[in-house]
DNA sequence: TCTGGGGTCCTAGGACCC
DNA sequence: TCTGGGGTCCTAGGACCC
């Protein structure tokens, strides 16, 4: 395990908000959320939709309803455009320190051992150049864990946010690795115990219970008991608030042990043909995520339900499947995952999601070869690799499997997003226009 | 009318082995 | 009254994260 702390946490404020504003700055100052997949509910949210009260999750049609004079704008989620603002981000974050961990699509852990020097002020010379460069306003968090950077975060994206939570120089950067031990304390008293990264809902309930409701009660649990009574999981996040490190630096991201493509549709769905153009579409996604990390396959997992908000009759099955043999190979996985669907599939119901996820995943090359009878295996793997490159240069689905359905053959299963933006920056003909 | 998607890790318990 | 000891592998379920 690599500690070269102390950590830094670089976390863009409000991201998918925040790269809609880069674009649309008529939007600053306004309540604007962004919504997820079939533009269901809320992920993200202004700072000014915050303060009306909408919640993470929210579902949009009860936003409307309970805000109509509010001046919300409502956004589809646009993951090419986020994606690509993510990389900028990451790139300019990686200048804090010499370690970097990419940790989500908005959040980016530094190692900053051996940095000499005020860690704040370089902290705020960051912070500056990546919202003078990227557009994106961004907090940071320094302690000597992990776990206190992401709580020193917080700190600093709340002192930001509302004034008088916590001391204003903390607003925007906070250092707790250099904070006085009884200033720290005080924070502490005052940090409520679920907003400790790795604790939530359930545990956050159980502590409250044994009367432990900060911060600082948590940082003077026993690690024993803690493992006794709950998990080595959260025994580290305790050892961690007390200034321990036990969770490492990790700078290559590991090959994922599963992969999944799972999709709400845009209506129900309650025809075969349908259906099994879903998943066909969804097994050729997850194939190009498979070939990016150099993976194959061995099983695959079919399912598809109703609604779960419906009242009615509900509908629920899975099936595994094995493939012949480990294969990254999109026609293989197409063809299993419409067997798979074919097994599953059963007519009058009015299914909602669908979904297929692969399992057993190992590297190429670490599987039992067959006794090449041709060269399919070879000319398998050109035919991907080509796909992969036409997709890539000319955007995805520029070829995909006809199984998944076509112009010509509509595709209704297909989600709802009505208030995309544009892909300003992924996409040639989606550019921003500065002058006609 | 309308409610997301994609991951990880840990533990307990059962099956099975010698 | 008594009923071994130790190990591995797999799966389901719980909890967490963004």
């Amino acid at each position: 395990m690599h500690f070269p702390g102390p950590f830094a946490l670089i976390d863009a404020n409000n991201f998918y908000v925040s790269c809609e504003r880069v674009f649309r700055p008529a939007l600053e100052g306004r309540p604007v959320i962004v919504l997820s997949n079939n533009d269901g509910c809320a992920i993200a949210r202004s700072n000014e939709a915050k303060a009306l009260g909408i919640k993470m999750g929210h579902p949009w049609f009860q936003v409307r309803q309970a805000w109509p004079d509010a001046g919300i704008t409502a956004l589809s989620a646009n993951f090419a455009l986020y994606g690509d603002m993510s990389s900028r981000l990451m790139g300019v974050a990686a200048g804090l320190g010499p370690e970097q961990e990419v940790y989500s699509i908005d959040e980016t852990f530094i190692g900053l051992a051996g940095i000499p020097g005020d860690l704040a002020r370089r902290s705020h010379a960051v912070r500056s150049r990546i919202l003078q460069w990227t557009g994106l306003p961004t907090c940071v968090g320094i302690g000597p864990t992990k776990t206190l950077a992401k709580l020193a975060n917080h700190i600093a994206k709340s002192a930001e946010r509302k004034p008088g939570s916590y001391p204003a120089e903390l607003a925007q950067v906070c250092n707790l690795a250099i904070l006085p031990a009884s200033e720290l304390d005080a924070i502490m008293a005052a940090t409520e115990v679920s907003e400790v990264w790795g604790i939530g809902p359930r545990i956050a309930g159980q502590l409250r219970m044994l009367n432990v409701r900060t911060v600082r009660d948590a940082a003077s649990l026993d690690p024993a008991t803690v493992r006794r009574r709950w998990s080595v999981t959260l025994e580290r996040t305790i050892r961690e608030l007390q200034g321990q490190p036990c969770i490492g630096l990790e700078q290559q991201p590991s090959a994922k042990q599963q992969i999944a493509c799972t999709r709400s549709f845009g209506q129900p769905v309650d025809s075969l043909e349908p259906m099994v153009q879903a998943v066909s579409e969804f097994a050729a996604r997850a194939g190009e995520k498979l070939r990016a990390q150099g993976g194959r396959t061995g099983q695959m997992l079919v399912f598809a339900h109703t609604s779960p908000f419906q009242p009615g009759k509900s509908y629920s099955k899975s099936i595994t499947l094995a493939l012949r043999r480990p294969s990254s190979n999109t026609l293989d996985l197409v063809a299993t995952a419409a067997r798979g669907m074919r097994a599953i599939f059963k007519p009058g119901i009015q299914f909602m999601k669908a979904g297929v996820m692969l399992l057993d995943l190992a590297p190429e090359g670490q599987e039992q070869e067959e006794l090449p009878l041709d060269n399919e295996g070879e000319a398998s793997e050109r035919l991907m690799s080509v796909l992969d490159a036409i997709n890539d240069r000319y955007g995805q689905g520029a070829i995909r499997v006809a199984s998944a359905g076509t112009q010509v053959k509509k595709r209704e299963w297909e989600m709802r997003q009505q208030l995309r933006t544009p892909r300003y920056t992924t996409r040639w003909d989606e550019l921003p226009v500065a002058r006609t």
